[in-house]
DNA sequence: CCAGAATGCGAGCGACCACTCGCGTTTGTC
DNA sequence: GACAAACGCGAGTGGTCGCTCGCATTCTGG
């Protein structure tokens, strides 16, 4: 891996928020937002690691050279969308995975709703699973995909603690983290079928997290 | 890839099986286990692509030339570790997977017992692991890896049967492929802990496995 | 003990890939 | 309309990696 250049942290002077304040013309912003996509596209069918540059390039129509002229190297190509994708997901789940009292929405609700919106999401870009969840990724992403883990998993700490107000921390840890590896396998189940079969696959997510969370709202310990 | 040598086929004149009847000798059989085991380790820190030969080389302590007197190339090392790994994991697995009776042994049995079986050979060979979820992976191993795949969500389609006799197939299917994708889940989970924790996530997917099939088991369909 | 095969070496080859550079084109600004 | 900056190109560069080749060393059968 050619590291070359090594950024040599040019923030000499001025107070300027960035180090290169490259004024971006509206037909680079549209190159932005298209090679992004182009890259979602390869990440998606191909992996991170495997993508080439040269074939994101190829994909968005233009010339390597162009496209190092929006991003410096190729992980930051991966920053960046999964950075956009990462925000456009927490406008769906800012709603649904805060507000909820045990009271008011059964678990089965919740349980319902937030499956649901996830599945749409993933569903709609393909990528964002690749980013995320692939094992054959660089330093940076890793950390944001770490990141969006542990935030997921407080999340669904926080989701569950209301339905089982006397359980020990690191229990609730735990059922978290089992709750958020169980929607990774269903999801690939999910992404892997069309149709029908999909939805089935849905409501068999549901049913698996169902069952294993309904003894914990009841307060049933076997 | 660099595919040059194409093999051409030097099957000259005897009717012997093999294209090269070459004759091992003890030594080389040892280098064999050896770069074998060196791969293990890589594979299992590095992943698959990650992986230079040149390091399996180097990790086993030879030139990467002997490496190819006993490999044709990368994937073959990849190949035959995996194939080593399956043959000894069947010796595992036949005993448990195959003999159940509903009558005899009940469903929390049939689910600890498996599931200790497959969590104590995964933790002994972590690359195991890798090469069989690693999505880097090239053709001939992605085979091998669907391979198991399918006949482990068969095996656990047999399992689950005389549980639920009047369950259509595609039903008994599907929950077979969450079984084992909840495996999977739970797997990462157990072998990025140690220790008490470890067992307390194995505890979690048992309980998982539990709760989901458990209703199966007693004809209850919510 | 001695041919010949198996084993061992490591510099090096070719292919690929992330990334660069010089130069031409378009766009915004005064 | 003129100047600068942003945009666009694509051949080229350095580096890594899978793999090879010629040659030295060790083993094995007769």
């Amino acid at each position: 891996m050619p590291e070359k250049t090594e950024k040599p942290a040019t923030e000499t002077t001025t107070a300027a928020a960035e180090d290169r304040p490259r004024r971006r013309q509206a037909r680079g912003e549209r190159r932005i937002t298209q090679l992004l996509e182009a890259a979602a596209t390869v990440f998606a069918t191909t992996g991170y690691t495997a993508a080439s540059t040269n074939a994101i390039a190829r994909e968005a129509g233009v010339s390597p050279g162009t496209l190092y002229q929006f991003f410096p190297n190729k992980e930051a190509i991966a920053i960046e969308l999964g950075g956009r994708l990462m925000h456009e997901m927490r406008q769906s789940y800012d709603e649904v995975l805060s507000p909820i009292d045990p009271a008011v929405t059964p678990i089965e609700e919740a349980i319902t709703g937030t499956v649901d919106r996830f599945i749409e999401f993933n569903c709609l870009h393909p990528a964002f699973f690749v980013l995320m969840h692939g094992p054959d990724i660089p330093g940076r992403i890793a950390e944001e995909h770490d990141a969006l883990h542990t935030t997921l998993v407080t999340r669904v700490e926080t989701l569950l603690a209301p339905f089982v107000p006397d359980a020990p921390a690191p229990a609730v840890t735990r059922t978290a983290q089992m709750c958020v590896g169980i929607y990774k396998a269903g999801l690939e189940l999910i992404l892997a079928h069309e149709g029908a079969e999909r939805e089935a696959y849905i409501q068999e997510l549901k049913d698996v997290l169902l069952r294993y969370l309904r003894p914990l709202a009841e307060g049933v310990v076997y």
